[in-house]
RNA sequence: GGGGGUGUAGCUCAGAUGGUUAGAGCGCCGGCCUGUCACGCCGGAGGCCGCGGGUUCGAGUCCCGUCAUCCCCGCCA
């Protein structure tokens, strides 16, 4: 027996076998996914990466094998041998791919048995998820998640042969490196060897590419794992991988052309269509038309500006807005009207009350076109044909409005646009719309630290004719950054770089950190720059979030072998965990009591 | 740090108004079955109702706390 199973070899997978083979003998490994024993024959669908293929014990073929075949369980892993028969008259299966075939088993071989499975593995069942990520190793086995592995390691090679295909060099930066301020919290590990100090790990390889860059290498990428200590969300694991490029001697349009190529390929491993050239938005138009810096091109409801018709009406809400210079816009929910009850707009109204709007107006349009809406008694006939006019009203639209700083206008309205198309399934099975948004301002100011921050990162080129205006008007400058957004999720996210010293000093200067700091932090940097950098920029893509989308995915947890829970912990390894005393002491560190 | 949802058999869930012995489907175990394919039939086992307090004659159900998990806000350049 031990000879037959160290001499077993496997000839075919599950998935693969068809009338073509009938008659040959072949030798299958793979997983009982389900028993169907009629006491005489034994019916057994054996499921590897590959599919499914049914196999029979029949007593009149192996009388040995068939009475071992009695003690298959669900999940016992198996090697079996026999021949490809194409199924009888009647018994074909169309809804398996090997369905007009099966395996009558000659002899066989139980691998190893298995404990009952602590949840089904078929697909059509819904399972907690703590419970799959605490047995993650069975629920890899599922069809469905071994589909998500291989799609995401398919985007992986394709990025991977475009990447090379044009130049790039393939480099791995450190894992362990230096805490940098500003951006998220960093993971710390503690050194051994230099007591007292730590090492971050990376929450992107973003000083190091350039370096790279400075290091004249010209074209690099790598698929990077990175890290940052924050909450999580279904899109955010606290470690992810990011597909990270740069590129020497080039300008936005160089970037952005290599990029939309490199996602065209990658798109078409799954099989979606991308035409070339993407569209493009700038910054403010995206804001303007959708409220949210990342749009969802999949279907309209696009914000519009009303505040001129409503200046002077009698709603002091909206005309003491427009007196003081706010935002006043509104969406046309074309069509909406019937399918929002009262209570779905109270829900609407504390769903934006989420996004600092402090209150939200609407208006049915009726059949005769009149308005009817708890404002509607503040608007003349006028006011309302206008505002009609402008939102393109027809019976049985809805409109919502929004009046407050422009802030809070695009954010609430912006997530409102993008909650009716989820609600009326606006944006199901609309496909992938991908485009890119540019010129993104170059800072932002924090009020609560009082001073500007970056809106990309502190590296980030401003546009070159705007230089001066940093000293002026900081806000007003836009950099050279772009965004990629594929069905209103940021994607990816660029910029062209600040390549000299005086520059970037300068930015530091802007964002309030001193030139003692910034030496003593970005030191590195500001010294590669004075050794001829060259021009430089790049860019970087979510990869889960990718390869999530592309899947269908609603979390990227979804296309993660391994991914934390909420709490960042592992339910399969149990990290974090605590460590020996001996180890704290050997890296010169104390728990605080009660911490 | 904050808001919301969930937690009942191995899994997915049901258990109005507090009231006798907590149910179903699937899975599991045993038996029968030679054309099943989410096989079928017969029988069976399986429960700290997340955990800890409280209210009550009586709590799966009500209250407080806590833990786990999910979604969101903050946070994430």
């Amino acid at each position: 027996m031990s000879d037959f199973i160290t001499k077993l070899k496997r000839t075919h997978h599950c998935g693969e076998l068809t009338t073509v083979r009938a008659g040959q003998e072949v030798v299958l490994m793979g997983w009982a996914m389900r028993r169907r024993d009629h006491g005489g024959l034994i019916f057994v669908d054996l499921r590897d990466r590959g599919g499914v293929t049914q196999v029979v014990f029949n007593p009149e073929v192996s009388g040995g094998a068939h009475s071992q075949a009695h003690t298959i369980r669900s999940e016992f892993c198996l090697g079996i041998k026999g021949t490809v028969v194409v199924r009888p008259e009647g018994q074909a299966n169309d809804k398996l791919a090997t369905g007009q075939i099966e395996v009558m088993v000659t002899d066989f071989v139980i691998f190893n048995t298995s404990q009952t499975p602590p949840f089904m593995l078929e697909e059509w069942i819904e399972v907690n998820e703590n419970l799959r990520l605490r047995y993650r190793y069975l629920d890899l086995r599922r069809p469905e998640m071994f589909a998500a592995m291989k799609l995401r390691s398919d985007c992986g090679q394709a990025f991977r042969s475009y990447l090379g295909k044009h130049g790039f060099l393939e480099v791995e930066t450190p894992m362990l490196t230096r805490s940098t301020p500003e951006g998220a919290r960093d993971f710390l590990v503690p050194s051994r060897l230099s007591r007292g100090a730590f090492y971050a790990l990376p929450q992107s390889p973003q000083l190091f590419k350039q370096l790279l860059m400075v290091g004249g290498l010209e074209r690099y990428y790598q698929l990077a794992r990175c890290f940052r200590d924050e909450d999580l969300r279904a899109d955010r694991q606290p470690e992810f991988t990011q597909i990270d490029i740069e590129m020497s001697f080039v300008n936005e349009d160089d970037v952005m052309a290599l990029a939309e190529g490199m996602v065209q390929e990658i798109m078409a491993v799954a099989g979606v269509e991308v035409s070339l050239p993407l569209p493009r938005l700038t910054y403010t138009e995206a804001m303007d038309r959708f409220g949210l810096d990342a749009p969802d091109l999949r279907f309209g409801l696009e914000l519009t500006d009303v505040a001129d018709l409503v200046a002077n009406a009698d709603f002091k809400l909206f005309s003491q807005a427009a007196s003081q210079g706010l935002c006043i816009k509104a969406i046309n929910g074309k069509g909406l009207s019937e399918g929002l009850s009262r209570k779905d707009l109270d829900d609407l109204t504390s769903f934006v009350a989420d996004y600092g709007a402090k209150g939200m107006a609407w208006v049915r349009v009726r059949e005769d076109m009149e308005w009817q809406s708890p404002i509607a008694k503040f608007f003349s006939q006028e006011h309302q044909n206008r505002i009609n006019q402008r939102l393109g009203a027809a019976p049985g639209d809805i409109f919502f409005f929004g009046a407050d700083h422009a802030r809070v206008v695009h954010e609430s309205l912006g997530r409102l646009r993008v909650e009716l198309g989820r609600r009326f399934g606006l944006t199901r099975d609309k496909g992938f719309y991908l485009c890119w948004v540019t010129h993104f301002p170059l800072l932002d100011y924090d009020a609560k630290e009082k001073r500007y921050v970056a809106m990309h990162h502190p590296f980030t080129a401003p546009q070159a004719e705007q230089i001066e205006l940093l000293a002026t008007d900081p806000l007003a400058v836009k950099a050279r950054a772009y965004d990629l957004v594929l069905n209103g999720t940021e994607i990816g996210g660029g910029s062209i770089r600040i390549n000299t010293p005086e520059m970037q000093e300068a930015m530091f200067r802007v964002l309030g950190i001193g030139t003692e700091e910034a030496k003593e932090k970005f030191g590195f940097l500001l010294e590669a720059l004075t050794f001829g950098a060259p021009p430089h920029g790049g860019i970087a893509f979510g990869f889960d979030r990718l390869v999530a989308i592309l899947n269908g995915s609603p979390s990227i947890r979804d296309v993660i072998a391994f991914p934390k829970t909420q709490k960042g912990s592992c339910p399969l390894t149990e990290a974090p965990g605590q460590v020996d005393r001996t180890q704290l002491l050997e890296l010169g560190l104390r728990l605080e009591k009660g911490v």
